[in-house]
DNA sequence: CGTGCTTTTGATTATGATCAATAAGTGTGG
DNA sequence: CCACACTTATTGATCATAATCAAAAGCACG
C-alpha cells in the first residue's frame, strides 16, 4: 500500500433514502422521516482510490464512516512496524468505531479497491441519537456486533488450526456477500495472501498451502484471487468439527 | 467450575453515590442528580457465589453488569465444547456488552471468586441514555473501549510468543488493578492457569514454563496465584520489543 | 515487455502442543 | 485437626504444526 496520501475528497450529494445499502448501515430500521434527518448529517460521500488511507492510527475521530462501494481493511502498526490486520470491511459495514473510545483512531483504513464511504460526523450522530431512540439503538446494536465478530475471531485464534481458520474466513465472508446480494458461491480476494495471513494470525505461506489443501480436498477453486466455492457444506463442517482436539 | 445453579439473590440497596468504584463505572462524569437517576435503575446488587454463572451464553438480554466487588471470566463454547476464555473482569468493568448485538448473550459470566455486581436494566438503561447526554457518551465509549481491547488481543494472537503473551496479560491485569487502587506490584491470579492458557490461545503447561522462564530472567516472583512482579520495566520491555522477528 | 510485487512450492527448523508422571494445593468429612 | 480425594500446577520427553528460508513462477502495471 504504497499511497499515503490522505483521501480524496470527490463530493457528491448523499441520500440515504436512496442508497442501496440503506438497508444494512446505520439507518436499519428508521422510519423514512428519521432517515431524512439522518441524511442531514451526510455533507457528502468520499471517495477513496485503492491502497489509500481513509484515516490513519492516531487521527482524531472526525466521522463514522459506512463503507458504499468497494472494500477496506483495518490494521494497526505495532511498536516494530509489523502490521496486524484487525477487519475487512464491505459494503454496508462501518468504519471508525474503536475511535469512540478515546476520541482517536487506533486503527488505520485502507482500501482494498476504488471506494467510497458515507461519513457521519460523530459528534452530530450521538446528538441526533439523542432524538431518534431507534438510532440510538442501532448504534449501540452495531458496536455490540463488532465486539460479538472480535469474540469469533478469538476463537477462531485460540481454537483453529490453519486450515480451518482460512475455511472460516472464506465462509465468513462469503455470508457476508450474500447478504449484500453478491454471489456467495463466486467471489474475488479484494486483499493480498499477507493480509488474510495477518488478519488469521498466520504467515502467507501458510494461506498458500492452506489454499492448495482447500483446493486438494475439492472444497473451493481459488484461483489467484478468484474464489468459486464448490462445497459449501464440506467447508462448513470442517470450520465445525473443528480445533485441535477430538471431541471425546 | 461445577457450580451451575443461577445466581443467587442477596438483596442489598444500590446506591451508586456512594459506591467505591464510582468513578471506574457507567456513571464517569456525571453530576450527582444524573447519578441519582441512574441509581433508579439498579433494583438491587447481586451477590454471585464463585464459580457460579451470572448469565450464561444464550440467556436473553436483561441487565448489563459492572463489578463491583471480586472478579469474572466470560467465555465462550465451540461445538465440541472446548472453552474459549474471552475476558477477565474486575470491579469497575461491565458485563454483558456482548449481548445488545442480538438481545441475546453470546458468552457465559463465572465468578472467580465470591463477587458482587450492579445490574442495569438495559432497555431503561437506554431509555436513561435518551435524557442523559453524557450517559449515552459513556455508553458509546464503554463499547468501543471493549473493541479497542480485543483488537489488542487480536495484536497479540497473531503477533506475540507465549512468553510475550503471558508478560503482556500479566502487565494488563497490574495496569488495571492499579487503576482501580489495588497494588500494581502484588497481586492474586484468580484464574487457573488453563484459563489464563484458553485467553491468551496457548495450552496451560506453556503458561507454566511461561512463568518459569519470567521468574529464571527474574522479571516476576510467582508462587501459586500470587504474583509479584520484580522488574515492571523488564516485563514492558518483553512485550514491547515483541514479535516473532527482530526488527530489521 | 520488463520490473516490481505477489503467489506458489519445497526444505528445514522452532515453537508450542501433546502425553505423562509427579507435586502441590484445596476442601470435606470423620 | 487430620486424612483423603480431587483439583490444579509443574516439569520432562516427544511430536506436530506452522514459521522461516529460499527459489521460481505468475501477474499487473507503467
Amino acid at each position: 500500500m504504497p499511497e499515503t496520501r490522505p483521501y480524496q475528497h470527490h463530493y457528491l450529494k448523499a441520500a440515504c433514502a436512496n442508497c442501496s445499502v440503506l438497508e444494512l448501515c446505520l439507518p436499519i430500521g428508521l422510519t423514512s422521516h428519521e432517515v431524512e434527518r439522518l441524511d442531514t448529517l451526510i455533507i457528502q460521500r468520499v471517495k477513496v482510490k485503492k491502497g489509500a488511507a481513509l484515516y490513519r492510527a492516531g487521527d482524531p475521530l472526525r466521522s463514522l464512516y459506512a463503507v458504499r462501494i468497494g472494500s477496506f481493511k483495518t490494521s494497526m502498526l505495532s511498536v516494530d512496524g509489523r502490521e496486524q490486520v484487525t477487519g475487512f470491511q464491505i459494503p454496508g459495514e462501518m468504519l471508525g468505531l474503536d475511535a469512540i473510545s478515546d476520541d482517536r483512531h487506533t486503527c488505520s483504513a485502507f482500501a482494498l479497491e476504488d471506494s467510497e464511504v458515507c461519513p457521519f460526523n460523530f459528534a452530530q450522530l450521538e446528538k441526533l441519537a439523542l432524538e431518534l431512540p431507534s438510532l440510538q439503538h442501532n448504534m449501540n446494536k452495531i458496536l455490540s456486533r463488532e465486539i460479538v465478530r472480535e469474540h469469533n475471531l478469538l476463537m477462531m485464534m485460540g481454537n483453529m488450526n490453519s486450515d480451518e481458520r482460512l475455511a472460516a474466513f472464506l465462509l465468513n465472508l462469503s455470508q457476508r456477500l450474500s447478504i449484500r446480494g453478491y454471489s456467495s458461491r463466486n467471489f474475488v480476494l479484494k486483499m493480498r495472501r499477507e493480509e488474510i495471513g495477518s488478519y488469521l494470525g498466520l504467515r502467507l505461506e501458510t494461506i498458500c498451502r492452506g489454499i492448495a489443501h482447500l483446493r486438494d480436498s475439492e472444497l473451493v477453486e481459488i484461483s489467484g484471487r478468484n474464489v468459486k466455492v464448490l462445497n459449501l457444506d464440506g467447508l462448513k463442517q470442517l470450520v465445525a468439527g473443528c480445533h485441535r482436539e477430538p471431541p471425546l
